[in-house]
DNA sequence: TGTACATCAGTGAACGCGCGTTCACTGATGTAC
DNA sequence: TGTACATCAGTGAACGCGCGTTCACTGATGTAC
């Protein structure tokens, strides 16, 4: 135990050197273990190796710390959907979906900035940093549906982006949060987290009345969200 | 404080005579405020007024007790949606819709319960009777969409029922925990969870090929889910 | 109706533990001359 | 290039605290006779 220690200390030196960045992924690691909650300013101190006084040099207290880790998720989750929707190309459905995906993706490879972001039960909105990092990142959903919302086809009512960015989000986090989640908490679900995603975003997108038997110029990849016909078989099961 | 407690106690005696039920109170009292996670036994003990070894007569540990909440958490969701679906009437789409707005209602009126039950993170499918529960509650939201599914409109596919009754559930949970707790991290929202999510179902709704220009022999009390023509206004802000 | 006794819910003192936080300190690093 | 010194990141010991859990106990309640 000491030994070990001391042998981490001789290696480094008695100044770490990176001590910040070492305590933000050790509590990352943690928090993935334990859940946001189970976190504690000591742990993080311990996986670091350095004493517990050490994280008091670089982070004002516990709160700060996990404050910190929102604000570089929420950045990291602006990047992702920056990436994914990738300014409507090829097309704005297409597009649309993988922000979707992206979304899922990023609740279940980063669950430790998924927790402290939308878990922890940090006040966000009264950080003004975290609050403008969050609206970066909803932003661009709202860019997103904006653009949709300005395809609305002919003959139908062009619905408020704002509507349909706040409505893709709660799915998005519904599906996550209930079925999506790389930890234990997660419930057990006859498909994957992705399909069931794209099957209810799909609806919803015919449902205001845009064309989703689409793309014939891209690549044949996604099922159809409702088995086009015959009794249905696969991970749902055969309706009654 | 001292003379308080004997007081107390002087009030009720030795025995408390209820302490199973007030400890469960207590709880649900202390998650409500400070989260499922920020809770203890030794408070739950002192908010009951008594030791903190007389919990033990009542629950192995603290586990158990969370576990007894998110039991009676799901066995009263499962009356509330069971009263809200009403078997169906007097319409499915209009019982399916009040469905939602249960889950929405319960979320917010009972964030004590929802924690327990959905994000403390206490492993629902290790525990049988619990599972059991969660698993009755779930199936009312299955009946619903059952019937629903079998009412598709000819000339489209019938949707599986599972796959509607987790689209439904995971848009409820979506809503709820970004939107409709009761405490402190719920976001700014433009309008109402409740309007949010009914429009949300409508649309999805329509996407199945469910009409929802519906009831002319019911009351015309919800609004459209998007507005019928004209620049929008109100909550949702005029889209460019 | 009264008495003896078993039962068991709640007491209170005690324990070990890990946490958050502080403090005077130490020793590595970089910079001025 | 070398020396003196300021800076500041990390130490380790110490603190008070509240928690979970145990223990022998106490006293209220109900029941058998």
């Amino acid at each position: 135990m000491s030994w070990r220690k001391e042998q981490r200390r001789a290696e480094r030196g008695y100044h770490h050197g990176n001590l910040k960045e070492a305590l933000l992924q050790a509590a990352l690691g943690l928090i993935a273990e334990k859940g946001a909650a189970g976190f504690t300013f000591a742990d993080a101190a311990r996986m670091a190796g350095v004493s517990p006084a050490a994280p008091y040099r670089h982070f004002r207290d516990r709160d700060e710390l996990l404050s910190s880790i929102a604000q570089r998720g929420f950045e990291q989750f602006e990047a992702l959907l920056t990436q994914a929707w990738d300014d409507g190309r090829p097309d704005t459905v297409t597009a649309f979906e993988r922000v979707g995906k992206a979304y899922l993706a990023f609740a279940r490879n980063e669950p430790a900035f998924y927790s402290a972001m939308f878990e922890s039960g940090l006040p966000v909105d009264s950080n003004p940093t975290l609050m403008a990092a969050s609206e970066r990142a909803f932003a661009i959903m709202r860019a997103a549906a904006e653009r949709l919302a300005a395809m609305a086809p002919p003959g139908t009512t062009r619905p408020p982006a704002m509507m349909m960015a706040l409505h893709i989000w709660s799915m998005a986090h519904g599906v996550a949060s209930l079925f999506g989640r790389g930890d234990a908490a997660r419930r057990k679900l006859p498909m994957s987290p992705e399909d069931l995603l794209e099957a209810e975003v799909l609806i919803y997108l015919r449902g205001l009345g845009f064309p989703t038997d689409r793309r014939p110029e891209a690549k044949p990849a996604t099922p159809p969200p409702v088995p086009p016909s015959g009794p249905a078989s696969g991970p749902w099961g055969t309706p009654k």
